[in-house]
DNA sequence: ATACTGACCACCA
DNA sequence: GTGGTGGCCAGTA
């Protein structure tokens, strides 16, 4: 692979979760999926925790809801401002996000 | 070059 | 609900 083409992975996948809304939820493989990469869940999460942009990192959760490792409080705060639901560390209900897999 | 790691995930026991 | 397995693949040592 190219550094042009990290570059372009990223670009596209920071797209797609700027586009994410107040209270929307969404998972790493939904982000994946929309942005073209099936399947590259840990991309995502990769991006997401090295990347140096502003992004709206608390509105994506893994696929069981489970809240980022370490930052757990801190999301749990800003997403229940959003309306969202979280209890025991995970999103309960929300309205997922529009190319959220979950109802 | 290999080896290990990780903000993941689907599947099965 | 939990835990293990295999797949994923880019980054790091």
């Amino acid at each position: 692979m190219t550094a042009a083409g990290r570059d372009d992975r990223e670009r596209r996948i920071v797209d797609v979760i700027r586009a994410l809304v107040p209270g929307e939820v969404v998972t790493y493989g939904d982000v994946a999926d929309v942005a073209g990469f099936p399947g590259r869940s840990r991309l995502v999460g990769r991006i997401l925790a090295t990347t140096e942009e502003d992004l709206p990192w608390w509105r994506v959760v893994n696929a069981a809801g489970r809240l980022v490792p370490g930052n757990e409080h801190e999301q749990a705060a800003v997403l229940r401002g959003e309306g969202v639901v979280v209890r025991e560390g995970r999103v309960r209900d929300a309205p997922w996000g529009r190319f959220s897999r979950r109802g």
